[in-house]
DNA sequence: TTTCGGCATGTTCACGGTCACACACGCCGG
DNA sequence: CCGGCGTGTGTGACCGTGAACATGCCGAAA
């Protein structure tokens, strides 16, 4: 009988330094380039691991090491474009970096559901966090259950600029509300996202700045929930008055489902309403007219989150945040009113 | 001095059991529900717990047990509605379930990302596998890094029955096939999705099943690629010849694009052509018309995706497999031809 | 009464890494 | 000629938890 390499189980550390005839410590420092091992002796090393085809075990690492080396996302809608091109952005940065991603999605934002999903991730020791949802309940929970790690939300409130990233929310809806008002629209409606989205509020406030600063007479912005079904309910009722030649949607979806409203009441977009989105998703350059929006760059979003995180965790991570701008893309929805 | 409780580390199961008097075995069996503690003493450990802020150490426990309680994500395209719905439904009831998921998100399809993805999610010690992806090639990869967790797929191919799920992907796309012949069409394209996803050839399969069952005359699928960009310019393309009267698209984003390519030729849906999709994502029952579509229940998906895993993991488990009929839903893009 | 089995709890060890320290060797400067 | 230092490597402890085994006690069966 000849000593089996331990079948069964996967092979340790001291499995390769058996057969590669040194200490379970050399290994060790092979696996984490450590300076002073000789160039054979690495090589050996090296080929009885790629041979027994070792992985190094995360948990043993994570226990002496006490770094996870996981970011947790927090996030809710996740099945909308925008968050979901920013989790698949952020994952693949942070696995870039080597490092894993765990999700929590919740469905319903209310403390609960909040609080649930952070323990979640709070147990498995995540070292970064990233917010994508109503920022505001999420950070009052962190303190609340005494989670203390670095975290990044994906918008600015401009209150909290260590956590977050300018992504001028705020330009691109000023943006937005301009280019209604060039075309010489005067009454304008704003249908706002949920009202503790960080991103709705900056927008909003975007929307109700650019208003003010060009003399334009304003009414208060309509609460929505991102979704196309709210957009057109809002939109049915908005036309039972019709005092307005424009809506600026907080997202694409509540366009979508504004313009379906106006087509249902017989108008036509834009001879008689004007519509503009923000987001820019895929299918916007698709809907019927396509729809006038604000392209804002997930991906990237994604990524710069990330760099910010690991600044915060490897001070070797290169830093590089700034605003990013989102851009106008005018397409078939705007135009000049009809008197 | 007195001694302080290890200020700066997280409490441990022996500051448990220091401070409630007990042994840190005892700490550990109330842990993990055994069955004999005396009420007091558990109630005692359950105080000190609470009072000390006490979280288990994942990794440790991970360790001894050798079981990391994660469950990994293969995902490609989640950006889109059905993965991203998919990925949030299995967090969800995996979270329910007391297990963790971490995803790699694979941009492109190629043997190298997916490769890559699974080696990371390997490297992470994950105890079953989720495939959303090009699932032909993800089988292959998965044998030659010799990875060896139960995993599952979205959705049957009938020929590996035990690994992925009874969405009947063939069933719903004969009903919209048959749809559209009930309504008088002869001369029917289908638009499917990418040649190895499962889905989109099990879509493609039941419409050429319906085809012939129905003795229709049937041409070569198009080969696309699940976005509303490739639907409008393959949109653009068959309309240059224009010898059909209906299309049958795999996905809902494809039929947008149709949809609009359709428009732009200045023609009528559905007088002159009638479009089906497939998925009934939210957005449309707002598209204009509002997209005539099959429904498939994601989120469902996903629970029982983790059932069946879970199935493997936990014997205890509920197993609730049977198979998944997506749901015909009409609204207004498919009528009878004009003659 | 004695033995035995089950309950409640404690003791020891193992999991697979990293870290602190020790050690052997060769080289260089005082 | 010896002490110190840098290089390459080994030894043992330790991280926090759970499993195996040990222990003491009490009640029921022999």
């Amino acid at each position: 009988m000849t000593v089996e390499p331990q079948r069964g189980r996967a092979p340790s550390i001291r499995d390769v330094a058996r057969l590669a005839g040194v200490s379970h410590q050399t290994v060790s420092r092979v696996l984490n380039h450590h300076p002073s091992i000789r160039p054979e002796t690495k090589q050996r090393v090296l080929d009885v691991i790629a041979d027994m085809q070792y992985k190094p075990n995360r948990a043993a690492r994570a226990l002496v090491t006490s770094r996870s080396r996981t970011i947790g996302i927090l996030s809710a809608s996740s099945t909308q474009y925008g968050p979901a091109s920013s989790i698949a952005a952020i994952e693949e940065a942070a696995r870039a970096s080597g490092y894993w991603v765990s999700t929590a999605n919740i469905e319903s934002s209310d403390a609960r559901s909040i609080a649930d999903g952070l323990a979640h991730l709070a147990a498995q020791g995540i070292e970064g966090l990233v917010v994508i949802a109503p920022q505001v309940r999420v950070f009052d929970t962190l303190a609340q259950l005494s989670i203390d790690v670095p975290y990044v939300s994906l918008q600015s409130t401009g209150r909290d600029p260590d956590h977050a990233l300018s992504v001028d929310q705020i330009a691109g809806a000023r943006t937005a509300t301009r280019h209604l008002i060039e075309q010489g629209h005067r009454s304008i409606y704003h249908l706002a996202g949920p009202q503790d989205w960080i991103e709705a509020e900056a927008r909003m406030r975007g929307f109700l700045e650019e208003m003010s600063a060009q003399d334009v007479p304003t009414t208060a912005p309509i609460l929505g929930d991102w979704t196309a079904d709210f957009g057109y309910h809002a939109g049915r009722e908005l036309l039972t008055v019709r005092d307005f030649t424009a809506i600026f949607a907080s997202n694409d979806q509540m366009a979508l489902g504004l313009m379906h409203a106006i087509r249902d009441a017989g108008l036509e977009i834009p001879r008689d309403i004007s519509i503009i989105g923000f987001d820019d998703i895929p299918e916007a350059a698709h809907f019927w007219p396509p729809l006038t929006t604000v392209r804002q760059d997930f991906a990237e979003l994604g990524r710069r989150c990330v760099a910010l995180l690991l600044g915060d965790l490897d001070p070797a991570a290169p830093d590089y945040r700034g605003t990013i701008t989102p851009e106008l893309v005018v397409r078939g929805t705007t135009g000049a009113p009809a008197f």
